[in-house]
DNA sequence: CTGTTAGCGCCTTCAC
DNA sequence: GTGAAGGCGCTAACAG
């Protein structure tokens, strides 16, 4: 009878599967955008454990737009997707939308870009360990004026940066100079206002810590049109450790490596089990929170 | 009534829609990577054509691995997909796994990387225009000796830049010479030792066109090693126009604009043309081939 | 253990 | 016009 089946090119019908089964085996994925490194590195571990387990993936950009977030939640639910990874645009400070989820039942797991909501499960850098390292590894180059140009309010990210870099200047004994803290809003005009008003500074850091490559590559350019020689007169160290930087003329010296690939895998894995255990729920919700350790990339010894 | 299921939060169950129509409104898409800025903008382009007429994009990358791809084909086959957007991956010589779409009776679209397959429906670039003009600049500043470094040849995209190359060489009377044409697997060794070929040519090129910014990027960071002052001892010229290549340190000059993000539109808009066509086929079939024009931009004076 | 059947949620058809 | 019913392709439950 199989044989028979099979001869005639015999196919399943995946909808009449879903309906029947009231499942999909598709998840949803959000994220900002995928011109960053970053988030194509995550999305492939995704990917990587999601066909391993014969789930489909719907990927999709918010392209840091909220409105475009909302409507892209909108379109998950309504494709019925068994469940939902999430990494929030910029620009999202208000959550409702992702409500929508927890009235359905599907389960979510936010990484990297996490909103500040209670009750979720996500998985993101420990930033603490890197900066750690960065701030030892500046000090241990007799840095004493390191500044800091990070991301969003909103974001934990820049939460768990400011507060990291924070604890590792004590660590170091370094003092902490309020001056020395800047954000952007991670676009290049924004890196270039926050560089500059570093500049500005009477005592100018000698060291500048940047939310990622992207803003350290544009600090660097703004740096440079104020003749400053990188890594010499100012040296700098991001977060993300794309290869990219590697092409650039004055790559960072070191950049917090946070390990996307893994990320995605953690993130898919954690997904999985929040679905299967859906139904059969246990009658204490367990919230689950993956920290996955970072570390600091020295990326070479021309200067610095 | 409607009412009452709008007060009662109704939503309609798109298994059950796709089940009963027979079609799901789901599209596949297919890259090699999405590490490269110029898929994500095609990509882009498809999105905001899709989502506007309410299609759901499966998007997925075969990280230039046959075998991926053909897993791909057959997942996104087995979702029953609406229709095909594909690019293919560099290694891709055959191209049995697409015919299953036929069988199907699923309209495919390749753009960009298109195979060397009949009766076929394609988005690409006119990339002769384009090769023209940057000949003809390259001509205009009295360089005569002007290699090419092409990518795979299996790629329609290889052998479009090797007429381009040799057409407008003859426009521009300058002596087609075959040492100067040298070829690389996109990889950052192939390249190098592509670059290090022509450089070990006794008549060296005076400038290279690179089959992208990418390979530019790898082969100007080779050149480097090998003490060329990039843009003076050799002047690069690329495609694609990636605006990464702002922040190194000697950009190609000039690089061909190939329009991505309308390259997706079109290839969003072919592919909803001929899935609603689909069942009253027409009896001759009438395959379509979209060639966008390309353009050169000279992206910096400081030099070359 | 194998074979039959009911029904998932919607849309389309047909009867009224 | 409105309303009831059949069936899409599959699976799970149940009968033989």
């Amino acid at each position: 009878v199989n044989q028979l089946a099979a001869d005639l090119g015999y196919e399943p019908n995946n909808a009449a599967i879903h309906f029947k089964q009231k499942r999909t085996s598709m998840i949803g994925v959000i994220v900002p955008r995928l011109s960053q490194d970053f988030f194509v590195s995550v999305v492939n571990g995704i990917e990587d454990i999601a066909y391993k387990n014969k789930y489909t993936v719907l990927l999709c950009q918010s392209r840091d737009n909220v409105e475009r977030e909302k409507q892209l939640v909108d379109a998950m639910k309504s494709n019925r997707v068994d469940g939902m990874l999430i990494s929030i645009s910029k620009n999202t400070r208000t959550y409702d939308h992702f409500e929508l989820f927890k009235k359905y039942n599907i389960p979510v797991v936010f990484f990297d870009r996490i909103p500040n909501m209670p009750d979720i499960h996500y998985v993101a850098s420990d930033l603490k360990s890197g900066i750690e390292e960065a701030i030892g590894f500046l000090s241990g180059r007799n840095h004493k004026n390191i500044a800091l140009i990070n991301g969003p309010e909103n974001l934990m990210a820049s939460q768990e940066r400011r507060e990291g870099f924070e604890i590792a200047l004590k660590k170091n004994r370094i003092k902490f100079q309020p001056s020395f803290m800047v954000g952007t809003d991670l676009s290049k005009e924004g890196t270039g206002q926050a560089m500059k008003t570093l500049l500005s500074l009477k005592k100018r850091p000698t060291a500048v810590i940047a939310f990622n490559d992207y803003v350290a590559m544009d600090a660097i350019q703004c740096a440079r049109k104020s003749n400053i020689r990188v890594n010499k007169d100012i040296t700098f160290v991001s977060f993300a450790n794309e290869t990219i930087t590697e092409y650039t003329e004055n790559p960072p010296v070191a950049s917090i490596e946070q390990f996307p690939y893994q990320q995605g895998e953690k993130a898919m894995e954690l997904l999985m089990q929040l679905m299967e255990k859906n139904g059969r729920e246990s009658p204490v919700a367990i919230m689950h929170h993956l920290l996955l350790q970072s570390r600091l990339v020295i990326r070479d010894s021309r200067n610095g």
